[in-house]
DNA sequence: AGAAAACAATCTGGAAACAGACGATTGACC
DNA sequence: GGTCAATCGTCTGTTTCCAGATTGTTTTCT
């Protein structure tokens, strides 16, 4: 017991130095240094955020966006095309749909040839909710990116670009 | 009726070419092209089920992992210390710090200077398991990252190290 | 000393993501 | 033609994450 207890008390000693700025402030950027996986994760956390908030203020759903953006660049879509595409989720691209179908962004329609999907078909409403989000991605990629320059940003995408790619990993 | 009949044919077969493989197979690389974010997102998403997959291997969850080694590098610290830095919310540090304890992993004592704060402590046993690993962590970059040289991945490293420390978007 | 603010750990409730099962429909195979 | 596997959209249960309230403790201010 005695013995414990001044183990403690040095262990106590230690512990008020190591919480001191000095020892743990630098800790988590040795951390990402070592470990891309966890820096790459943590960075996400950050920018998944700030993406959400972004979408409060549009009114606009990151998802709801994308697939919006998707279905004016290539046409009509079934959900399984969307979700692949978009990397959603098949359960969750049901819910992104409903809510743009409910707010007449987009139309559903069976598909005659093969009855169990959708044509999912963007709207004339849709295409103009779509022009108005799309205006404010550049601001909102330069807040979230203003620490890199031009450069940078290509640096990234590409790296990302690759790692995406990945098929060891690819979900 | 006889009018949007037609005009229903029209899109299907829009939709048709639409979801063949040339129009859409490249529709990601070019989103992720356009969108960071997005690509950080989903190449964070991958990169996550990985690691969690590995975790299962080693027994040791990521948060957990994290937290031994820490633990081993900066000697004892309270959880909001280990929150903060490992960016892990306080209301999850309490269930990691629970199941390392129950494993013998770590020891939580009340800190007497400050009762309100506890001082976690890694055991020997949490050593040993830490340094056990360790040892597998190199593979499993290897497997995430070997898309990527090992100049690329400094770069990546550098690129996500200034997103990170973006205070404009810091959680 | 006593009141009030700040803080550490915990608990709780809601939202989102994901795996798996399911009904309806289609295509493949014999 | 009939059976069987595969596919599309949907639903359900589980898990995780996070915001907010709570309890016990400390510090600060008067």
């Amino acid at each position: 017991m005695t013995e414990n207890h001044l183990l403690s008390n040095n262990l106590y000693q230690d512990w008020l130095i190591a919480s001191g700025t000095m020892t743990t402030a630098k800790y988590f950027a040795d951390l990402a240094a070592e470990r891309p996986d966890i820096a790459l994760c943590r960075a996400s956390a950050s920018v998944s955020r700030a993406a959400d908030a972004h979408a409060g203020v549009t009114g606009l759903g990151v998802g709801q966006h994308l697939v919006l953006k998707m279905l004016a660049a290539v046409g009509p879509c079934s959900q399984q095309a969307l979700s692949e595409e978009l990397r959603i989720d098949r359960s969750v691209m049901v819910g992104v749909c409903d809510d743009l179908e409910n707010h007449d962004l987009v139309r559903r329609e069976r598909n005659p040839r093969d009855r169990r999907s959708y044509a999912v078909t963007i709207t004339d409403t849709g295409r103009q909710r779509l022009a108005e989000a799309e205006q404010t991605i550049p601001g909102f990629l330069d807040q979230v990116f203003h620490v890199l320059s031009a450069q940078e940003r290509d640096q990234l995408t590409t790296l990302l670009g690759k790692v995406l790619t990945n098929r060891r990993i690819a979900g």
